[in-house]
DNA sequence: TTGAAAGCGCTAACAG
DNA sequence: CTGTTAGCGCTTTCAA
């Protein structure tokens, strides 16, 4: 419709130098009248790249906790003019190679892994031919897979610096369960930082507030905390550190339903800085936020730069938890 | 490797008729050998269908609430075998036209449309070439567009129906942003069941608990709540109706700040059944589900069969909101 | 049952 | 500045 040829059509399309301005607009000018669109596919099968970043999460996608991860992956990722094909395993072997095959026939260009919970995961380099890098999940036995994760250690002990400097020298601890590794970092944090203060550790202070395995847990940190709490003034912990921030809130409850006044009587400090809760809950709670948003976002743009050809670090990286002051502590 | 035609080795890996034994398996031992996997790009160049649906989300990927909705259309879409090119466009009118692009681009086979708050879109079908489908909001103006959205009408009726029958007669609503439009089916079922039992509707006790406009709000459910319930005995509702588990909570935290009990003193009942709230707080609440997960799955389930050419219904189609009684009321 | 030829829509390399 | 040729990896058509 333009007169001229494809090959000069294509320069047009992809704004490469060397055009008339004349045969330009009389190509873009066929192109608004025909409705053109280029087709992906047929450049895929020319060009090397297929401007896809493939997404695999455990069931991060379909649980409310770490979307953020998936908000900073995305923005970084349609800045950058690629397109995400996300699939979600439901945390089964099975299910996870069907998925890495998909993206092979697809051509991806490159994988983020991504995980709800902080936790390693099986992950063998060798195995996949495609660059990767894991969101809050590291490679177990494989150190130099790059990944990007909470540093827990680091928010547990700001928890319990807090806490401290708060004047509190009689501080309990709500656990996640202690079978999932980021509790395993925040608790040793806490217990680090206490004996660094000199503040005693008070073993039977220091309780799970989940029952059962990983994935099929209940939360009982109402009952737990209410037992910490139902005792005379001078034995009770006057500040209690959460697991997250869904044992915070229960604790809060537990406090209320004593007639207890948070902080004044029980300060409480949550973990997560999950904001449905954190934010609304009354008072709202001080907390340490975990850094989704941001694991997300770096993530991707190591991959990215990754597949740019740019030589960059590997191995894990540890992300800052911040405090996040609100009325609770 | 195989000896054989590049055809034939189409005909195996697409497991058509009319090839000898020997020959499939001679090309199926070169597969395994060569690690050979087909370039879908390559195929879609030829044949017409992508495989990909797209899905476009306002913010519901990157939002706790709604996660429901793409599990369900995840489910659905893994068991036809297509694969998910996923978009968010933040609300933003120009990220959503570059979305519909890249679809284009990608030839995808068809599109499913999903939002965070059940509501009314700009979607004008004759501007989109695509086969789409919407999942939790309707198009504005076009009936007739395929969509699927929880039933608030009966869901309201639902939560006041039940605090009707628990015997309360003093009966209180927080709110929505009114001009969401799920806030105004809610409140107009909750009066026309209170008219229908004879019960009296106060207006005072009817109350937004969010300040600002949508997407900008701010809860206040709980000095709300407070206002209301920090009456003497006899001037005060006896039941709470929420506009979602939010102010449910909120509610909650109220009555125990003024030392009553729930739902002994005050009964309270929610709205979405966001488990992470409905489930956690203390007493647990009893509310109304938001069928998101099914949205998801339905929306899905249909743009496939439209996708397969069957001739299916269009228009809206109202999912149940069924009451989940826990402790609340 | 198998293969050859042609072509899907695009772009790299080269020529003019 | 523009066009030609060739070919990406696959499948359709038709012939063998």
């Amino acid at each position: 419709m333009a007169g001229v040829s494809d090959k000069t059509v294509s320069r047009v399309v992809n704004g490469e130098p060397n055009i008339s301005v004349k045969t330009r607009t009389r190509v873009e000018d066929a192109i608004k009248a025909l409705n053109y669109i280029p087709n992906q596919a047929a450049r895929m099968v020319r060009n090397r790249r297929s401007g896809l970043i493939g997404l695999i999460t455990d069931v991060v996608t379909t649980t409310p906790y770490s979307v953020e991860i998936i908000r900073g992956i995305q923005d970084r990722v349609s800045d950058a003019r690629q397109n995400l094909l996300i699939a979600n395993t439901s945390g089964a072997a099975e299910q996870e190679q069907k998925v890495w095959r998909t993206f092979q026939e697809h051509r991806i260009d490159g994988v983020l892994l991504a995980t709800m919970y902080h936790h390693e995961i099986a992950f063998d380099p060798a195995e996949r031919s495609l660059p990767t890098v894991l969101a809050n999940c590291t490679a177990r036995g494989h150190p130099d897979v790059t990944a990007f994760v909470p540093d827990d250690y680091q928010g547990g002990a700001t928890a319990a610096r807090h806490a401290i400097d708060c004047g509190h020298t009689k501080i309990g601890f709500l656990t996640l369960n202690p079978s999932i590794l980021a509790a395993k970092l925040r608790r040793q944090a806490f217990e680090d930082v206490m004996s660094a203060h000199g503040v005693p550790i008070r073993a039977d202070w220091i309780r799970p507030a989940y029952l059962g395995d990983v994935g099929h847990e209940t939360i009982c940190a109402y009952d737990v905390a209410r037992a910490l709490l139902d005792v005379p003034t001078g034995e009770r912990p006057t500040a209690l550190l959460a697991g997250d921030d869904e044992i915070a809130m229960q604790c809060i409850f537990a406090a209320l339903s004593l007639g207890l006044r948070v902080p004044e009587d029980i300060a409480i400090i949550g973990f997560d800085d999950f904001r449905v809760i954190s934010a609304t809950v009354v008072p709202p709670l001080t907390t340490v936020a975990l850094p989704y948003y941001e694991i997300g976002f770096r993530a991707a743009d190591r991959l990215l730069a990754m597949l740019a050809g740019q030589a960059v670090a590997t191995g894990v990286e540890r992300l800052r938890c911040p405090l996040i002051k609100r009325d609770s502590c």
